[in-house]
DNA sequence: AAGAAAAAAAAA
């Protein structure tokens, strides 16, 4: 072998080798990996984000371009013996030790071509040279780009390997240096700023090789079509990319001029006191970060967005990102963003406007707004989109989340965004949707320690890759909103921290590099409330309070804190002749909408007296989000921010009578006694000790609310939830359990901050456990839970559950839609296995055969539950976690119920 | 004795 290679043997070396059928034109079988480094370079060069690393276009170029460069090892060339390029390797051995391209990658680049490397490297201003961790750092985050981080270290070729592979290796590097020409690179001089480039390069190089990667877009070429490499970029690889980036949704957008709240939301005549504080207040320079904390109903999502628009407007930003606890609240602010997100661009600009959580595809409305894929032709998209108050999104952007999170503007689960500081395979991908985008988000406050733990260092992530944020919530305590801005300037390498003091609510508070202000808001006019608090330590009591309410024909709502007790209570209303509605979480997915689409109708701003004379006992599903008003509330004891919450439900509209006109919330609660013993709560509500666990904080609440009588919103609110958080004040008796929740909670914030990365140990396989078998996980659970898909069988075969309750849903292209409107969740103690009659095994197979592969593998995850039905209702058998008979009912009005069964 | 909530595969 000789040591240089002078003939075109290079060209012959694959990329790609998958040609796809319904490509243009296939004219190669494969396509050569010069090629392909060089379209994925041409992309990268292109995307928008390019600008935000601080190198020039020739240097990015060449890094981005040798990203691939571990392909030319004989392991990578042997996958596919018809592609061997013999031209350089002779002929193709039977057994070749296999590798990863991408570590073996990193070793070429950091070991055998380093000096033929040297020349992209300079010197910075103070004369000082890289230094080789610091090259090596660079080479890491373009080599990395299956999805997480490589170590390379270790010498895993064969010397004699080596010997054949180097004289290419040393080859490409030139043939690139030749063409992009890059100036060398000067030194850095801050660890942060390496640190950034490594992140942000490391995000890039995935997302230009995702679409540089697509065969409709970059079809295959010939090795005689690089023969002139230089060529190919120029006139081949960077008009494709262009096309492609176009294509895929991600040409630049223009980010049109701030010019008042107006201009964003036409429909809005009279700003509230918070819009009209952002639509003003002075921002620093640099990255914000912006805590909004009001009520609901004062107008701060719009606040927020005049804010984001605002932080946009000035440079800050590019685009958006808004993350909200959960599928439904995403689903309907998707709506919601739908109708503004045009007017924060320019009317020339194409944005997308993307939903991004696990079942985006099954929301109808986004479905709508996808533009049909344009792999092939790029012209009817164009049609679409050109009326600039359409909403639309890139096939490309829609088809998974990850991608979504690329969007100019994205909507989805916090889980998304959190999944860009953990371990998780792509977490570059999302970690390059966010940087530079502002990151809302919503109810900030709905967090447990774990999540809590997780936003803290998303928040410290984002602000060191230069992002902004706003976070958006009901009162947050003291301490959270201390930590949150402190992980913020933390991101910002702000060691010094600032103190906040102001007990003001509503409050906005601003946090630069140069420290925090805040601003307190007056409360928006008509939202000032004062409820009475009274509480009853009977369930008898409560139950006459409800059916004095009902017989007057009042509006009446009892949140209840575990299922069980909602079923209990409603059953014994019924029994006293009340017309009695049953709401919580254990149902069918399409039966919990049917409840809840009823109880909207019911209870929301437009029932009529007559819809609205009715009792609701409902589970913790009506505390947040669904805009429900009662004329009477009733609740279960439970930690002071959920009673807020809940009393938010009380006469929440204007109206103009109420058949019971009386502001008191009445809470179910054992007295809050001086002295209180171990079994204070659980003696008067078992289930609520095992939902809330800290029962210091339950009698805390109780007992504040008994001191103060009243909730007095917004002036109050602060006070009673940092009086109830008080850790200080434990009673003995008390006591242990009170540690013990503390305990979980630490070990929770300890689990996070053991799974998320660490951003200053750079892209590496240490900056967190990604080799881990277990996968990490955004929220934590307490106890494992099995999805239990309901099925019916008919005429031989197995239907979903929902397909007979909704016709709609009964055909062909609707399954998957169906399975999953089919499905409960329910702790796998309680149901842990389905058992399926011989008779039944080959339908059943049949039914899951449908589900996508991990729905269909995961067996223990995935149950189908056959229900038949009996004179007393739909029936279903099963085994339990300790794998006991139990016997399943359910039923459209109650839920699922398990039961152990009785041995006669 | 136990609420509600999310994620998820391949292949770059
Ligand atoms: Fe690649």
């Amino acid at each position: 072998m000789p040591d240089t290679v002078e003939d075109n043997s290079l060209n012959f070396f694959w990329g790609k080798a998958r040609p796809v059928a319904e490509a243009e034109e296939v004219i190669s079988s494969m396509h050569p990996l010069i090629a392909h480094m060089l379209d994925v370079a041409a992309v990268a060069i292109l995307l928008p984000e390019s600008k935000c690393l601080g190198l020039d276009c020739r240097q990015l170029g060449m890094l981005i371009a040798l990203h691939d460069i571990g392909k030319l090892t004989p392991a990578f060339q042997s996958k596919v013996p018809e592609c061997w390029p013999e031209q350089a390797f002779g002929r193709c051995p039977d057994e070749v030790v296999m590798s990863r391209h991408d570590a073996d990658g990193l070793f070429l680049l950091d070991h055998i071509c380093k000096d033929q490397l040297a020349p992209l490297f300079g010197t910075n201003a103070d004369g000082l040279d890289w230094s080789p961790t610091d090259k090596k750092q660079l080479w890491r985050a373009v080599a990395g780009h299956h999805g997480q981080p490589v170590s390379s270290d270790e010498n895993k070729f064969q010397n004699a390997d080596l010997k054949l592979l180097a004289p290419y290796a040393h080859k490409l590097v030139r043939v690139l240096l030749d063409i992009f020409r890059p100036p060398p690179i000067p030194s850095y001089s801050f660890l942060e700023d390496l640190l950034q480039l490594e992140w942000r390069l490391a995000g890039l190089t995935v997302q230009a090789d995702w679409i540089g990667s697509r065969q409709e877009w970059f079809p295959y070429v010939r090795p005689e079509d690089v023969a002139d490499a230089s060529g190919y970029f120029w006139n081949h690889a960077l008009h494709r990319a262009q096309a492609a980036i176009a294509s895929a949704g991600l040409s630049p957008a223009n980010i049109s001029p701030f010019q008042g709240m107006a201009r964003l939301f036409p429909h809005i005549c009279n700003s509230s006191p918070i819009q009209a504080l952002l639509e003003v207040a002075s921002f620093p320079a640099d990255p914000t970060l912006i805590v909004i904390e009001d009520m609901t109903g004062s107008g701060k999502t719009e606040a927020a967005l005049v804010a984001a628009h605002r932080l946009m407007a000035s440079g800050h930003a590019s685009g958006l990102f808004v993350a909200l606890p959960t599928m439904a609240t995403a689903n309907a602010m998707f709506d919601r963003l739908a109708i503004a997100y045009r007017s924060l661009f320019q009317p020339s600009s194409h944005p997308s406007l993307a939903l991004a959580h696990g079942r985006a595809l099954l929301d109808e409305r986004f479905v709508s707004v996808l533009a049909p894929d344009d792999a092939l032709d790029n012209t009817t998209v164009k049609k679409g989109r050109d009326d600039a108050a359409e909403v639309c999104c890139s096939a490309w952007l829609g088809s998974e989340s990850r991608r979504a999170l690329l969007a100019q503007v994205g909507v989805g689960t916090i889980d998304q965004a959190l999944m860009a500081v953990l371990p998780v395979r792509f977490a570059t991908v999302r970690q390059a949707g966010l940087a530079g985008k502002v990151l809302l988000v919503d109810e900030c406050h709905a967090y447990d320690p774990y999540m809590q733990e997780e936003m803290v260092a998303l928040l410290r992530f984002h602000a060191a890759m230069g992002g902004s944020a706003i976070l958006l919530s009901a009162t947050l305590t003291k301490s959270v909103r201390q930590k949150l801005v402190t992980a913020f300037r933390e991101g910002l390498r702000q060691k010094e921290s600032v103190g906040l003091s102001c007990m003001a609510y509503p409050l906005v508070t601003l946090v630069g590099r140069d420290g925090a202000e805040e601003l307190p808001c007056a409360p928006r006019p008509g939202l000032a409330r004062n409820i009475a608090v009274r509480q009853m330590s009977d369930a008898s009591s409560i139950m006459a309070y409800v059916s004095d309410a009902a017989a007057q024909g009042a509006a009446v709502a009892w949140v209840r804190n575990t299922v069980d007790d909602v079923i209990t209570s409603a059953k014994a209303l019924e029994a006293e002749g009340l017309d009695v509605m049953v709401f919580h979480a254990r149902f069918a997915m399409v039966d919990r909408l049917a409840i809840e689409r009823e109880v909207l109708a019911r209870f929301g701003k437009n029932g009529t007296t007559a819809d609205r004379s009715r009792v609701l006992i409902a589970s913790q599903v009506i505390e947040q989000s669904l805009d429900l008003d009662f004329d009477v509330l009733c609740t279960d004891l439970a930690p002071m921010d959920l009673i807020i919450q809940r009393a938010g439900r009380l006469r929440r509209h204007e109206r103009a009578q109420r058949p019971v006109d009386c502001d008191e919330i009445c809470i179910f609660s054992p007295n809050p006694v001086a002295d209180p013993d171990p079994q204070w709560i659980s003696r008067v509500l078992p289930g609520t000790a095992a939902v809330y666990r800290d029962p210091a904080l339950l009698w805390r609440t109780a007992k504040v609310l008994q001191c103060k009588g009243q909730i007095r919103s917004p002036d109050m609110i602060r006070e009673l939830i940092e009086e109830a958080a008080d850790t200080s004040d434990v009673p003995n008796g008390l006591m242990m359990a009170s540690d013990e929740a503390e305990g979980k909670g630490r070990a929770a914030r300890g689990a996070a901050i053991r799974n998320i990365l660490n951003y200053d140990a750079g892209y590496t396989p240490d900056s967190a456990l990604w080799e881990r078998e277990v996968r990490i996980s955004t929220r934590l659970e307490e106890r494992p839970y099995v999805t239990v898909r309901l099925g019916v069988m008919k005429d031989g075969q197995v239907w979903p559950w929902a397909a007979l309750q909704q016709t709609s849903l009964a055909v062909p292209h609707e399954r998957k839609r169906a399975w999953t409107l089919s499905e409960v969740s329910v702790a796998q103690h309680t149901l842990a296995a389905c058992p399926v009659a011989d008779t039944q095994m080959e339908a059943v197979a049949a039914a899951r055969a449908e589900w996508s592969r991990w729905e269909r593998e995961a067996e223990d995850q995935f149950l189908l539950l056959l229900l038949h039905e009996t004179e007393e209702g739909w029936k279903g058998f099963g085994f339990n976690g300790k794998g006991q008979d139990v016997d399943i009912c359910y039923d459209k009005k109650y839920g699922f119920q398990i039961s152990k069964r009785n041995l006669a």
